[in-house]
Parts: structure tokens; sequence; C-alpha cells
DNA sequence: TTGAAAGCGCTAACAA
DNA sequence: TTGTTAGCGCTTTCAA
């Protein structure tokens, strides 16, 4: 028998106070059309009186849904969750659902232990969809929520033939681009810091890397590229090795912002003067990248779509998902190149 | 009438597919004492072959609790959320929670229409309690907590007689101990840049600033105090007004290590030398404020304690909830000074 | 040790 | 336009 949390009034003595049925509350709960102004009112009377708020847990099972939805950090080096690349799309998914009614849940999944409790958290219906980023290649967790039918949209793919759904930013493409123009602005010499290469996101931008190179008829050297992981410190590191391997290197593609502030510091603490001697580019664009100086170069990422487009795809998906139909969809959004003026 | 999700086995299948009660299963998933062994195998067979997961709204209908707890975070200046602070409170709190097998749900509240749907979320019985960090003086939404009777803590007071439940840090005596410590090592003009005064927290530090330069019969002027907002930014700035001020500052006290940070890179552009010339101490002590160079010497605030301490008074308000009685609780927690050794 | 049955509070179909 | 009612899937007595 179930236990009632105290002082809650229900639907039911909502209803006699205000001497209806419990349909008509419903429904002027629920904004519902069909209800008589004078009743409406009478019940909103009662309502406020009575101090109701409706249980969530019964409207669900009663088949509404949950609404909510969760945005899971599946992000074993914790240090990045303090990236402003994390803050910027939960700021950008918070704009992106606002006016859907839908409760945003951050949850973080560090253990296995806490993917199982997710999943059960999930699975049981707490919530009505699944958003996941920082998605490392071997993940099961979107195979999973796939397979229990949870709408589902990740934030960038594990490989090259993701078939959940996901947005993603042409991340080959604007690394080209940026070497490209590395390379017209007669910069020879170009070193690369990847992300960490077991994300495809890292693997995309080497990719471009590479690409825009061999265009220029020029080779990719093994010792022009080092591996970071998104953090300032792995850029700075990198950098440190790339200019005692290369002291000629006159140009840089940092696979984030914050690896190419490392990248910077590195730079300057070797007395080379940058950009003028070095130009460094990263990825994002945040305007929490004040903090480096000169101000980068860099390839921005249209944040502000990549959340509306995570949410628009979300909804799609449930409500196919009503219709127990399921169909995996592909976003790809554009980069840019944003120049600075002392680049 | 309600509508199943599709594909999903409910308990009474699992019973009939084991050939048992409802109630037995119920026991087996519930891990209850008193089902014979062989039940409890062919029951979990059953679960099993049937792909069987509990429905959570279900469950809390019930009776049973929402088995969450919601971690709030009601930051207007969005900016902070991508402070080393907020990630490591993160941490430490899942951290605390691990073993409780409750799921953390960290929601923004960042207007009032994500205030009122928050707590429509949370009296809808969604989540069994509420930890609230980062809020300001005049924020509402831990009295409607109260008044929800949904257990509560806050990380931090929003003033000096706070009735909410909270934790915090001991700002006063760490600021106090802080500036002491400048003073015993021959410092004179001690400047200090605050956290947003419209903070208790950042009172406090200015408090404990003030109390010791008392202590050593010198006055606070008023123009050796800035005020940031813990941004490193901010720190920036207000350094660059009290050099120009105060061109003999040898000493600076920040309200945080991100504020220091920016404090200390507005030094070094004036062509001070620091920590010789200047020293300077921040609040906060993160491996992540590996940025700053030099090490910060820094009052260091126990952040896992933190953690630890808001889950226990948490859970002791659960247990209090369930029988209606509600007694608010108090802990405030030693900070540490670390010395670096270059300071 | 187990099964049966009475709710938990709500939504939505159906009648009126 | 409104009231009545049948579930949603689970927990928890109460009997057996």
């Amino acid at each position: 028998m179930g236990r009632r949390r105290p002082d809650t009034p229900t639907l039911e003595e909502v209803a006699a106070h205000a001497g209806v049925g419990r349909g008509t509350v419903s429904r002027v709960v629920n904004n519902a059309a069909g209800v008589k102004d004078s009743t409406r009112q009478a019940v909103q009377r009662a309502i406020a009186e009575l101090g109701y708020v409706p249980n969530l847990a019964a409207r669900s099972l009663a088949g509404r849904g949950a609404d909510a939805v969760a945005l899971v950090m599946t992000e074993p080096d914790w240090r990045l969750f303090a990236e402003p690349f994390f803050s910027e799309i939960v700021r950008s998914l918070g704009d992106a659902l606002a006016d859907t009614g839908m409760q945003l849940l951050l949850t973080l999944v560090r253990s296995d232990a806490e993917r199982r409790r997710f999943l059960e958290y999930a699975r049981g219906g707490r919530v009505d969809g699944v958003l996941l980023m920082s998605v490392h290649a071997g993940d099961p967790l979107p195979d999973m929520l796939a397979e229990a039918r949870l709408p589902t949209v990740l934030l960038g793919r594990r490989s090259g033939d993701e078939h959940v759904s996901y947005v993603d930013a042409d991340n080959t493409g604007g690394a080209r681009n940026a070497v490209s123009h590395l390379l017209g602005t007669g910069r020879r010499t170009i070193a690369t810091i990847t992300g960490p290469l077991d994300m495809y996101v890292a693997q995309c931008r080497l990719r471009g890397y590479r690409e825009a190179l061999a265009q220029a008829g020029l080779d990719a050297e093994r010792s022009l590229i080092a591996e970071g992981d998104f953090t300032e410190e792995s850029g700075r590191r990198a950098m440190a090795r790339l200019i005692e391997r290369h002291p000629d290197i006159d140009a840089v593609l940092a696979a984030s912002d914050t690896t190419a502030a490392g990248a910077l510091k590195a730079l300057r603490g070797a007395g080379r003067r940058v950009p003028q001697d070095v130009a460094v580019i990263g990825f994002d664009d945040f305007p929490l990248a004040e903090r480096t100086e000169p101000r980068l170069t860099t390839v921005r990422q249209p944040l502000a779509e990549i959340g509306r487009a995570m949410v628009r795809l979300l909804l799609e998906e449930m409500e196919e998902a009503a219709e127990s139909s399921i169909a995996w969809r592909h976003v790809v959004l554009r980069t840019e190149l944003v120049l600075r003026e002392s680049a």
C-alpha cells in the first residue's frame, strides 16, 4: 500500500473542495479545452487555497511521459568538465529546451556502477530522452540506450559510421581550412597538437590537418604531430616537445582553444614570439578564451546551433518513440575560421 | 487510461512467467528477505529472460521515494560554471552519493521561469532532496523548498543567520589567517580583491581581511579594497585599479584562485615581480590551478569534506521528512592555509 | 514462505 | 461541458 507524502493535497481533494469531478480538475491543471470559464476559475481557486501540486510520478504512470531529458557526461577525465566547451554546450542546450517545458537533468557517468545506475534510471522511465556528450570510441552507453529504445542524440560521433543519432561539427573541414590558411600565409613547418586519439573528433581534426598538407604537396611528418587531451597542461607539454624536435616550427594547429592556450605558454616560455614568429590556431571560439594573449585565431564551432539541432533531433525521436518506429538522424554543421587581427 | 511504453514487461508478466505472485517478484527485485532460494532464482531467471526493468514512476507512486537528489546551480553569471570550484564540488558530491544508490541530477536555474519549473519538478516528488550551490543573498528558492518541506542543504549561507541547513567553510577565519600570515612576513600595504559582495561568502572573506588588519592595529583603507566577481577577468581589472591607486602594494588577498590568477597577470603586466615583490594569496586550492605561475599560496577549503557533510545532512533530513518533523543543521568546516615554497 | 488485494494520484475514454 | 471509471505498475499489508 502506498504511503502518502504529508500535507500534499491530491487531485481528488481539490475536486471535492471545488465541488467538481476529478476529470475537470485534471483538465484545468493541464490547460485542456472544454471547461466553462466559471468552473475553471473555481477550480483554480481551490488549487490555490489547498496549495495543490500535481504528483509527477502519478502523472508519468498514467502515461504522460517524464517531461525531462538527461544530459549525460561520460567523461572519465574529470578536468574536462571545467572546460568552457562544456559549460557553453550546457547553456546552449538549456536555451534550446527552455520553451519545451522539459527539465534538463545533467548526470555524470564516471564508472560502470554509475553507468548501470543511470541506465536503470533512464529505462525506468524517469526521462523521455537522453543527450550524450563527450563520448569516447568504445563507449557502450549509446547502444544500451538505443536498445532500450530511448530517444538518444550524441554530441559528436564515436566513429565514421555512427548509427545512433548525432550532431557534429565539420571537424575535418575546419582543420583543413585552418591549415590551408596557414599555408596561404607562407607558413611551412606546421605542427599539430591533437586531442585524445580515441575520440573521433580528434581523429577528424588530425585528418583535416593531413589533408591540407597533402593538398599542398607536403607530407605530415610524424614528428610534427603531438597527442594531447584537450587540456591546457597537455597543450603546454606537447608544445614543449614539438619545439625541441622542430626549432623551426612556424605554425601550430591545436585541437582546442584550451590546448592552444597551453601551447602559447610553452612558446612564450621558450622565447618565441606569438603570433609573428609562430602562428597558433585553436579549435572552438569562446568569449571565455579571453584568457589567451594574444587572442587566438580559431576554428569556431556553432555551439548555439549544435544545441538547437540536438534538441530538435531528440524531439523528433521522442515523437516517433510514441509510435515505436525509430530512425537515426545525422547532422553535421559547418565550422568557421575566425581570424584575429594579430595573426 | 494509461498507455504503456512498448516492449516493457511488467512485474505481473514476470510473475506469470516465473509462476509466482507479484509480491514475490517485488521482494526479489528489492532484495527483501523471506524468499526461498529456489524461488528467488526462478524469479531472477524470469527477470533476465524478459529483460524486466522496474518502472520507477510506479515505484515512486507506491511510496518508495524518488531515489534521486538534485544539485541546483542558481548562478546567473554563467561563466562561473566553468570554474574549477564547481566541477570539484560536483565531483565531491558525486563521490559522497556514490554508495547511497541515489542518482545525482544537476539542474540549472537561471531565470524565474526555470525556478518555477524546477520547483514544480521537486515538489512533484521527482527528487527526495535538494542541494543548492552558489546561492546569492536574496535568492528565494531555499525558502520555497523549505516551505514545501523538501529536505534541502545549502553550500554556503545567504547571510549570517541562515536558517535552512547549510555547510560552509570558515571563510572569515581563513581570510584572517591569510592576512595575518602576510603581516607576519613583513608585508604592510595589503590589498584585497573581493568576490561579489551580494554573496555572504565574499562578505566573510572581506571581514576576515579587515579583522586581521585591525588586530595588527592597521586600518583597512577603502582604496585597498576592490570588488571582483570570482572570475579571472575581474581579478585582472581589480588588480590594475589597485596598482594605479597604490603603487606601493606589497600583498594581495584574492577572493578565489581564479581571481588571484587574474591579479597575477595584471601584476606581471605592470612589471611587478611576483611573489617577491608582491605576495598574492587566493582562496580555494585546486589541482587545476596549475595554470597560475608561480603557484599560489592559498586558503584551502576542504572540498571533499564539504561534499560528505552536505550529503550527510541531506540524508538526515530525508529520514526526518518521513516522520514530518524538521530541524535545520549547520556545519562550518575549517580552512587551511597552504603555503607555496616560493611565497 | 507465498499469494491476493488494496491502494498510491493521475489521465483519458466514455457516458451523461 | 462535466462526472465517472478503468487502468498505469508497483509496494505492502494481511491471510493463508
